[in-house]
DNA sequence: GACCAAACTTGATAGTGATCAATTTTTAAC
DNA sequence: GTTAAAAATTGATCACTATCAAGTTTGGTC
């Protein structure tokens, strides 16, 4: 199925050195390799490209490659047993998916779509064969995916607990915190996805978002600046809802 | 701190060579291994056992060992920001915990608490420095724990999914589904844990567990045998509440 | 085997957020 | 710049589950 994609889709880049070369030295498990470690692993990659809307992956189907992403965004979300779906995360570049598939199942679990409607989403690939022998080759690799995973798997276990003991208003008002962390310096930032999107991570209604945005602006702890711009202004009020 | 444990505790047995081998050749990372060279493994660790009641870290503490759990059972939970408590997992022998804070963070993000009465919990400890060499040497071990980490990262996801779609009745009907695929074979299954732990797990109260329960087994899909003992009696009805 | 503490159950009430419906605003495509 | 589609907002209602309170059962300890 990746064949098909690449045949598919008239973006793609197979031999399209210099994106190749993005993706490995982009990548935080890769880019602490020597250069010519890095080429070697460069040359096994293969480059893809997605409009939007098209699914990198699908739940269930066989996986053997590991992705990662070199433009655009890539939405990653479960369907739950009666079908609703949740946002797991959203990629940018840099960052890389199809993990789960390539140590444990042969299978998807979840679903990664392309949703960049300016720019198409272009993707490198890495077989799972080349990937386990380059892991024993430069056992340094694993420590680093290690890093990675046991900081997604805190990150997915904090989420959990947020979502068994806080309540909706709380884990917003904690989302809209942590927006700002990142974007540290400003008191102002860029929500980072749709609130439609974010009732979804957020395990709510875009109706929910709305109401409870404005409650949180109407007590004082925010402001609106426009759709997705917000302003904090008192922190600590907001880390107290 | 270990230190303090391993003073404080008679029950320690440092030099019981066996409850070591037992560690060692107990845990799915490392069984794979030759005969020599979990021996090598086994030098390195240490024993420290616990009474019920009694915490093996705290959120916040520093870490510098992978426990591996020999023998009772170990409780471990996170504390939100509000201050209510999650249950993350029950650990049984041949399990380990601790890994998030040795390839991550240097400090603790959840609680480990003894919670065997009859028997001490009994722990093998292997020190950071030592773990990491053994994953620098033997490469293998690394794939094993990352698959350990993709297996349970699938399942912090989909836990998290299951919050953010599902509703209690529904997410206590698939707990039950699952006790009985492990326990497969019979009908019948063990709740692994108290209703009060059940309830803190899947983020609901315990009155809503027992209520919920209750009317599972009104509504004909499931039969209480006994206060821990649990009879499915409709799986496919189950399924689809 | 009796006792105490913890776990569990059951009932009544109240709060939170989902759902449905109707606009309004934003976004991207032509 | 216009338009169509998607996203966001706002209001009214209702379902679900938390909370509080009181009583019962269970399990480990002496």
């Amino acid at each position: 199925m990746i064949e098909k994609n690449v045949h598919q889709h008239p973006h793609s880049c197979q031999h399209n050195i210099g994106a190749h070369k993005a993706c490995v030295s982009l990548v935080p498990i890769f880019n602490h390799l020597e250069e010519d470690q890095m080429d070697e692993i460069m040359v096994t990659a293969q480059s893809v490209s997605y409009k939007k809307g098209e699914m990198i992956y699908r739940a269930g189907e066989e996986s053997d490659s590991l992705y990662i992403v070199n433009n655009g965004k890539i939405r990653i979300y479960r369907l739950s047993e009666s079908g609703k779906e949740q946002l797991v995360r959203i990629l940018n570049p840099g960052d890389f998916t199809g993990e789960l598939a390539l140590f444990n199942e042969t299978t998807h679990e979840s679903y990664a779509e392309a949703i960049e409607a300016m720019v198409d989403t272009g993707v490198c690939l890495i077989k799972r064969s080349d990937l386990q022998a380059f892991l024993l080759k430069y056992p340094s690799i694993s420590l680093k995916i290690l890093n990675e995973f046991s900081s997604r798997l805190d990150q997915s276990e904090k989420l959990t607990t947020q979502f068994a003991t806080e309540k909706v208003e709380t884990r917003i008002a904690l989302f809209l915190a942590e927006c700002l962390e990142q974007n540290d310096s400003s008191h102002t930032f860029e929500l980072p996805m749709t609130k439609k999107n974010l009732a979804s991570y957020l395990g709510t209604t875009p109706e929910t978002i709305s109401r409870k945005i404005h409650e949180l602006e109407e007590q004082g702890y925010i402001k609106q600046k426009s759709h997705k711009k917000i302003e904090i202004i008192d922190l600590d009020g907001l880390l107290l809802v």
